[in-house]
Formats: C-alpha cells, structure tokens, sequence
RNA sequence: GGUCUCGUAGCUCAGUUGGAUAGAGCAACAGCCUUCUAAGCUGUCGGUCAAGCGUUCGAGUCGCUUCGAGAUCACCA
C-alpha cells in the first residue's frame, strides 16, 4: 500500500468513526497543491451530506480526527473545503531509508501476467523512417515498463517479409538493379531495396501515364500497366515457391534484416520472439478455410473471400483475393492464432499506428467469429499517434520522409558539436567523446519522441534541431552526471578524512531538512506509483514527465545548497545519500524510456 | 457521405477516476559563474482552455450543437 493510500484509509476510518459511513466512493484523496501547506488533500464537499455540517466545520473535525489518532500527522489546514494533512518529518526520513534500502526500487512484484508487445513490425521494401522510430522507442519502452510493474513481458516483432509490396521491390531490382548489391554499392541493404521500391513506383507511375494518354481511364491503367501485372505474377510464384522468385527473396531480405539489425541496435531496442508473415499467412489461410466452412466467411463468383460485417456497423472485408492469395488481415488472423496457441497469452498489445484502428476493429471481430472471443478480448491496439512534419504527413513520393538512420546520425553529429563547443570533452579520449555524443544525442531523440502522450499526433520539424536545453533528455542527463560527479567527490573526501562520513544510521535523528530536501524525499516516493500508472496506461510520456520533475528540483536544491561544502557531518553525509538516491532513481527512470544516463557529460 | 480522433500561451507539449488562482520548455527580455559541471539557477512577459449551450456545490476534464484540422472506410500493408 502507498502513502497516499494509507491516507485515504485513515481518512475513511475517520469519516466511519464520525459521521458512521463509509462510503468510499465520497473520500478523496489527492496530493496537496503546491501553493498550499500539507502533504495530502482531503476533498470534503462529496461527506457533506453525511456530515450535516458546514465545509469547514467537517474538514476541522475530520482533521482534529487525524492529528489525535495519526501519529504520523503533524497537522492540517483548511481551506474552502479542503483538509490539507500534513505529516511528520520523521515519516519521511522512515520513507527515505527504505527507499535507500531497496536496490530495485519501484519495481513491482510479479504480476503472473504473460504479455506480449509487438512493435516495429516493419515492411522489408524500405528502411525505417522517423514513424517507425516512435513506434519502436514506444514499443521497447511499454514492454519494459510492464515488466517493472512485474508482468512476464515478451516483445514481439512481425516482420512483413512477404506480399505484393515486397515483389516490387524484388521486380524493380530484377528489371533495373543490374546486379547491384550492397557490397557493390556499400549502401546499407534497407536503403538498397527500398531505392528499387522508389523505382517501381516510378516506372509504375510512368506506364499509367503512357496509358492515359491513349485514352485508357485512370482506373483501368492503374489495373494494366505491365509493371503491376508483373508485380502480380510475382506474388503468385512466390505463393507457389518457384525456386527463383524464392531465391531473390530470400536474398533481397537478408540484405534488408542485416541493415535493419544495425539501426535496431542503434537505437537500442531488442526482441524476444520474431515472426515472419511468410510463416504465418498459410495458417491464415487455413483459418479463412475454416470460417468458410462454418459459413462465417463467403466466396463471391471470382473466387474471393469476404466477410459480411455489415451487421456490426463495418463493411465486407476481403480475406482471400480472387487468384487465391492472401491479404494483410489473412496474414494477421494466423499470427495472432501462433502466438496465443504458443505463449499462453493474458494480454497481447499491439503498437500499431492509430491509422490502423480500423485494422485491429475488425481483427478482434473475425477472431470472435472464428470463435476465438477470449483471444480477441485479450488483444490490445496501442493506438499512436502519427509523426507529422510542419507540411502534414511525410509522403515518399514528396521526397518528405524523415530517414531513421539519418536522423539518428543528425542527433548524434549535434550533440557532438554541441558537446565539443561547451568544452565537455576536453581531457577525454576519442571513444569516451564519441560514446558520450553518441548516449547525449539518442537520449535527446528518445526523450524528445517518449515525452509526448503516445495517443496523441505530434509534430517534429526537420529543420529545427531538436533541443538540448530545458524539458530534454540531455537536461535530466546532465542532472545526473553532475550528481554522480559529487558522489565521486565526495567519496574522495571521506577516503582521506580519518573517520570517514558517517554511516547511515548514526545521528540521523537530529537533521533538520531543507524544503526541497522533504520535497525531493516525497517525489521519490511518488515512483512506484508513476511507474505502475505508465504500465496501466501504456503511457512512457508519464515516466518522462516525472523524470523531468525530479531533475528540475534537484536542479535548484542542487543550487541553492553545497553538499561537499557542508561542514556538519551528518548534513552532509544526509545530502550525499539524497542525491545518490535521486541519480537512482533518475537511472531507473530513464531506462525505462531506453535513455541511458551517464557518468560525465 | 459513414465511423473515429484531435483543438490548451507566438511555437512544442503537460494537465488520467470532475476539485483550490490552468502549468512546463522553447522563443523574447532582465539578472546569477573566484564557490560541488552555467547542457544549470532566478525573475518578467505571454491564456475567452476553438465557440456556444447543458449537467452540478464545482468543468480544460462529462453530454449535446457548431466551426476547424486529421485518420479511415482498398483484390496496399
């Protein structure tokens, strides 16, 4: 139980005790703002009712209630109806040494929960652009945070490795690649292939035009041009394994996973279970069989395969086409059925684009009529936002798309400049300089794409560099890397002073705390409860937000008072202790957003 | 057209079961380095929470309407 709710639990107790019910409903429990004195709020209006008396007169004696009976309470004001409750020093110097003495500190314990997060999910035509850097830092990020709420969690990646968009690329480069690989052209394999996806789209788009002007519709060239039939008939070889459709496949996607692998490990994400739709679609199939002979699905005269899910308020859904093969949803409907059928799933989250909504809708309704209803009910969608740039979308026909590696490689060269122009790597060896640019420079992308409500559209604007001052990564990195640098000073001094520092226990009792020192205790209590609520809500930005706040009030108590400077012992050796715990749970924080937070800066 | 999402300071964003005088950062301006790292700290300026109506002790938050922006409804994924 937190702090906050032992409160409410002395509050109801109160509440029963006077007025004799105990409706738990009306007891509201909150922190107290800021600008007013006391530690917790009691909201009172709702126990009118059952109080008879005045806002005042209740809140006084709900108070008076407390201080006789908590002895934890110090006191309490009121104000318009509002109890504030203030508790005792020495209840926050307890709250503080077990903080000090739990090494894993806001982690929960073990929920029994198995869940799987799937992220990144990638195409394997094109490399990863800025979109797919949210989701992954997102994905990564949730997945971790779920464990630390004590949930045995899986990240899950499905990777698009088959369909009608993987065969152009493969056309494209059969037709116009003249043999190019990687090694020939040192281009990363992602950048490679995704070129020859560009250029399909570019001879597509030419042979419309061609068409167009001897009076064929718009409709009708978009269906006929050769470069789509062969597309087409790609796919169809490939469903049918022919040996060399399967062979430039598999070639052409292992250049795409050898440079995907790089830019994942770039940004530092990892999986546990991988699946390949190419793997997973036949087992689709054979579920769109099934719902056929159930007579949940139908087959129109050209041979296709809908679902009518007119009844429920959405349209007929294609699941099969008409030459047989399979479609995005019957791909998903069979790796949804391998991972419930494998893992033993309670929970299995998908972060997948909001544009996608529709997508996951009718997914969790197939499973339901296949008759798979626990399942669908299991399945989450984490519903992000888009990345927009100042102009709306990215579009790769507008050249507007925002490369991952790219920008990437950006965050890490500015923070380098930046780094070198302040005179932080002055003294330091080549590598720690790069290794330092390289944890400053992500630490500003990741904070600056995870500070953001997943759910919500956000904008980034490629021609502002993303900042390194104020609500950034590199503000809470540098935070830390100050502490630690007093931690290694102080450590100095207690080596060669006689006695050393004291130790935890001796003399404790007799500080007397600054504000922003009872202030920062009771912000590394609120943790467990941050991280527990990012969990629920899938949200890392609460994660980011609270790291933030804590750096910020470090930031001005570091300020305002010397810690090596102190000359009584016991302060002194209380203020290094605080701040080792802040830069702790700083760490924590922040690797659960991926953010990894160094030593010196 | 149907369904859904969003609209908070010049800009980017917080504000999560409805609670007190709506908060940060950036930008602008004014201060603070002989003192533990100034990627820092302090202050000033900046708001009709898109608009209106309603629900109630109380609404940025809930409901309805209007306006504006976006997504989606593919034999693309």
């Amino acid at each position: 139980m937190n702090i906050e709710q032992k409160i409410r639990q002395a509050a109801l107790e109160a509440v029963e005790k006077l007025y004799g019910v105990a409706d738990e409903a009306s007891v509201q429990i909150s922190k107290t703002r800021k600008e007013f004195a006391g530690d917790y709020t009691l909201v009172v209006f709702p126990l009118l009712k059952a109080s008879r008396k005045s806002p005042d007169a209740t809140a006084n004696e709900i108070g008076e209630y407390l201080a006789a009976n908590h002895p934890d309470v110090e006191g309490f004001n009121v104000i318009k109806g509002f109890l504030n409750i203030s508790l005792r020093a020495s209840f926050w110097a307890a709250r503080f040494e077990e903080i000090a003495a739990d090494p894993e500190f806001g982690r929960g314990a073990s929920t029994g929960r198995t869940v799987m997060v799937e992220y990144s999910s990638p195409n394997t035509n094109k490399p990863l652009h800025l979109g797919h850097i949210r989701n992954n830092l997102l994905g990564w990020s949730v997945a971790e945070i779920l464990r630390e709420c004590g949930d045995t969690v899986l990240k899950g990646n499905l990777v698009n490795d088959r369909g009608i968009h993987i065969c152009k690329s493969m056309l494209a480069w059969q037709m116009f690649g003249g043999g190019e690989t990687p090694e020939s052209t040192g281009m990363k394999g992602d950048h490679l292939v995704g070129k020859y996806y560009v250029e399909f789209d570019k001879r597509y788009k030419a042979e419309q035009r061609e068409l167009m002007a001897q009076g064929v519709t718009e409709e009708e060239a978009k269906k006929s041009a050769p470069m789509i039939l062969a597309a087409q008939e790609m796919l169809r070889k490939w469903e049918a394994r022919d040996p060399e459709v399967y062979a430039l496949w598999e070639r052409m996607n292992g250049w795409v996973y050898d440079g995907f692998e790089r830019t994942y490990r770039r940004l530092g994400v990892d999986f546990d279970r991988m699946y390949y739709e190419s793997q997973t679609y036949l087992l689709g199939k054979s579920l769109v069989e099934e719902g056929l002979a159930r007579g949940v699905f139908y087959r129109r005269d050209d041979g296709s395969v809908w679902c009518d899910l007119t009844a429920d308020g959405l349209d007929e859904k294609l699941l099969l086409r008409a030459d047989g093969t399979s479609v995005y949803m019957t791909q998903d409907l069979g790796t949804a059925y391998r991972r419930f059928e494998d893992e033993r799933l309670d929970a299995l989250i998908y972060v997948v684009g909001n544009e996608q909504n529709y997508h996951f809708q009718v997914l969790k309704l197939l499973l339901a009529k296949l008759g798979y209803g626990e399942w669908a009910d299991a399945i989450y969608h984490l519903s992000y936002g888009m990345v927009e740039l100042p102009e709306g979308k990215m579009k790769s026909r507008e050249g507007t798309v925002v490369d991952a590696d790219d920008l990437v490689e950006g965050m890490v060269e500015t923070a380098r400049e930046m780094s070198a122009e302040l005179g932080k790597l002055d003294g330091l060896s080549t590598e720690e300089a790069a290794e330092i640019a390289e944890t400053v420079g992500l630490g500003a992308l990741k904070y600056f794409i995870l500070k953001v409500d997943p759910r919500k559209t956000m904008l980034f604007d490629p021609r502002e560099s993303i900042d390194f001052n104020g609500n950034t990564g590199p503000f809470i990195q540098y935070t830390h890397a100050r502490i630690r640098s007093v931690l290694r000073k102080g450590a100095e001094i207690s080596r060669n002073a006689d006695g050393g520092l004291g130790g935890a226990g001796d003399g404790n009792c007799e500080i007397v705390y600054v504000p922003q020192e009872l202030e920062l205790i009771k912000m590394l209590c609120d943790y467990p409860a941050v991280v527990r609520q990012a969990g629920e809500s899938h949200s890392p930005s609460l994660v980011a937000a609270y790291a933030y706040d804590l750096a910020k009030l470090y930031n001005s108590y570091y300020h305002d008072h010397s810690i090596l400077k102190e000359s009584a012992e016991a302060v002194r050796d209380f203020r290094l202790r605080l701040s080792a715990e802040v830069a702790g749970v700083i760490r924590r924080a922040m690797r659960l957003l991926g953010i990894i937070v160094p030593e010196r800066m």
